[in-house]
DNA sequence: CTCAAATATGGGAACGTTCCCAGTAAAAGG
DNA sequence: CCTTTTACTGGGAACGTTCCCATATTTGAG
């Protein structure tokens, strides 16, 4: 049995008013009450129920994090994972407590599920759709999205610079001499690898290069196997470019694997570079050249913006994107 | 604002009590009220608060996770990740919702947290110490251990039986004739370091060889760059061993790069073996060799078993091992 | 010495549910 | 036709807090 507000008053020999003054910390308590009250509560090793505080105050100091997944598990997820982590820190600094939810389909499930759990924010990441996002809005709970496959002018949104991202990976395989360049490129509905493969073209264009279609695998997802049959694909056409660029790291490792099974050398003959710089990429053999994202300065952020959002601040800014970074491994780097 | 369960009554011209008995579906009513209670539930999106069911109830449908980790993130873990994944599935099935918490020291300071916010379970993952399992057990809360550092007789532990584990892949080296061997070895206080490299050595002095105490490195922690270093530290040592074993993948990883960079061809000049079997073990170049562990499965039974506790079931099993399996890839295969 | 301000206390309503209970109306049993 | 059961309804207490309010005591300024 738990011990109330009401055990610890009786047994301090105060009442329960006096009593929830001492535990909350606000209003006027007199010395000798503060102590009885203090050691009563340490004797018991009563804890106050947020249950009952979040009734009357309607605020739970909870919050949701929804990944929408499509094939991949969340958790487990090397991009999104790291942003979780990132959620999961700043939370035990600013006290709040997570709830982590994960949906396969895009539906309003989990959503209504945290709602009903009146948790004072939400924190939606990946895919979502515009029907989704409007059922969130028509709730007035404070929400922000994190690398949204969808934009909204009205939602607060962190992602990274994907345009950006796109053209920092173009210039370097053009600036080291790579040339052709094939592109094994993620879904074209997200966002994210729609970007990097928009600035990446224009990079080319504006250097005076171009990409044909021919020379872009689109993958069905963005996970390894997709990257492994890009190099069967593209290997039935008659040349053999330099580089392959892969919109996220996972598909540029398997690239490597096919190449290697095809008996190239990376960075050798083929070379090789994704984005994302998950764990993985400086791991691997050949350590992988690609684009790093702030994945836990996103997902910090994130938490930080909500937090200021729930107390009540209006006017925060509605996207904020970070800045990708280079970061050149083996998997290009000749000799 | 939300609406609550008065302004459904009143809307749908019931009584407050009426109006709980169709939401929560229990008790007499009538076919008229019950549809006009849920024309109006469906008019004004109502959700029914949990946050004052749970007052009531006194069960809040909510469990906490917490997974303390010395060094490495929690949810990027390449392991725990794999179980936290199947917890949260399982928790969608069964109607949990999953608070997950992450502590970088080993304190009571998560589990005072998530007792306050009253969560019906404890799912506690790796390394703990006795205090805090003393702690935890003086408040009556079901809750289940996995891959906990230490073992507790009247707790319910999930884990992958290590020793078997450290007996499979000893002999699965010197069938394939690898000698001599090296092992890599984890912190031996953490329990599944300690029983992998108990059942390797258990396994070689069975068939007929043994392990020298110099022909172990005794890692810091388990983490690649510690495979690493293991490399560099054991090849000041005369003899080179045939095949390396490292007591998990993240080592073994670690191991590869040193081998690589010290001129070897893996498995070709030196094997090396591996322990969990992350992901990234299939796809890494040379893929590793390692002992499967049930990852999946040991976080579902977890919560499976953690709600029969809640539910008041007394009489099940303390402890739960998940015989782990042997998946050969290419870095011990030669040819 | 008086009176206002500051300090301290306890009673009780409120938060949004569930659930027990008392009561009524209709159906069924004798 | 009376009685018992069944079907249905609404009032109100309870869950464990916070917080407003009324009241009591102490402090200290004039």
């Amino acid at each position: 049995m738990n011990y109330t507000i009401k055990d610890i008053a009786y047994q301090a020999g105060v009442s329960k008013s006096t009593a929830s003054r001492v535990i909350s910390g606000k209003g006027y308590v007199s010395m000798e009450a503060r102590e009885k009250v203090e050691a009563t509560v340490q004797r018991l090793q009563y804890k106050p129920n947020a249950i009952a505080r979040s009734l009357v105050s309607s605020f739970t100091r909870n919050i949701g994090v929804i990944i929408y997944r499509q094939h991949h598990p969340i958790a487990s997820h090397p991009f999104y994972s790291k942003v979780l982590d990132a959620i999961l820190e700043k939370a035990t600094e600013l006290g709040y407590a997570i709830f982590v939810m994960t949906d396969m389909e895009i539906s309003n499930r989990s959503a209504d599920f945290l709602l009903e759990k009146r948790v004072d924010g939400l924190i939606l990441i990946s895919r979502l759709n515009n029907e989704l996002l409007e059922y969130v809005k028509s709730f007035d709970i404070p929400f922000v999205m994190i690398n949204s496959s969808i934009e909204d002018a009205e939602v607060t949104h962190f992602a990274n610079d994907d345009l950006a991202g796109g053209k920092i990976a173009a210039e370097y395989l053009l600036a080291e001499g790579y040339h052709p360049l094939y592109v094994v490129a993620g879904p074209q509905e997200h966002r994210s690898h729609y970007l990097r493969l928009k600035g990446f073209r224009e990079k080319l264009v504006e250097s005076g290069y171009s990409l044909a279609e021919e020379d872009i695998y689109y993958a069905e997802n963005t996970q390894f196997d997709e990257g492994y049959r890009a190099v069967q694909c593209l290997w039935e056409r008659a040349s053999i470019p330099k580089a392959i660029f892969a919109t996220n790291d996972m598909m540029a490792l398997g690239v490597i694997r096919g190449l290697i099974e095809k008996g190239y050398r990376v960075p050798g003959d083929v070379a090789a570079m994704g984005f994302d710089d998950i764990d993985y990429a400086a791991i691997s053999n050949p350590a992988l050249t690609t684009v790093h994202i702030a994945k836990t300065k996103m997902g910090k952020a994130a938490l930080q913006t909500l937090d200021q959002l729930i107390r009540g601040q209006v006017h925060l800014p509605k996207e904020e994107l970070f800045t990708p970074q280079l970061v050149v491994r083996e998997s290009t780097r000749i000799g």
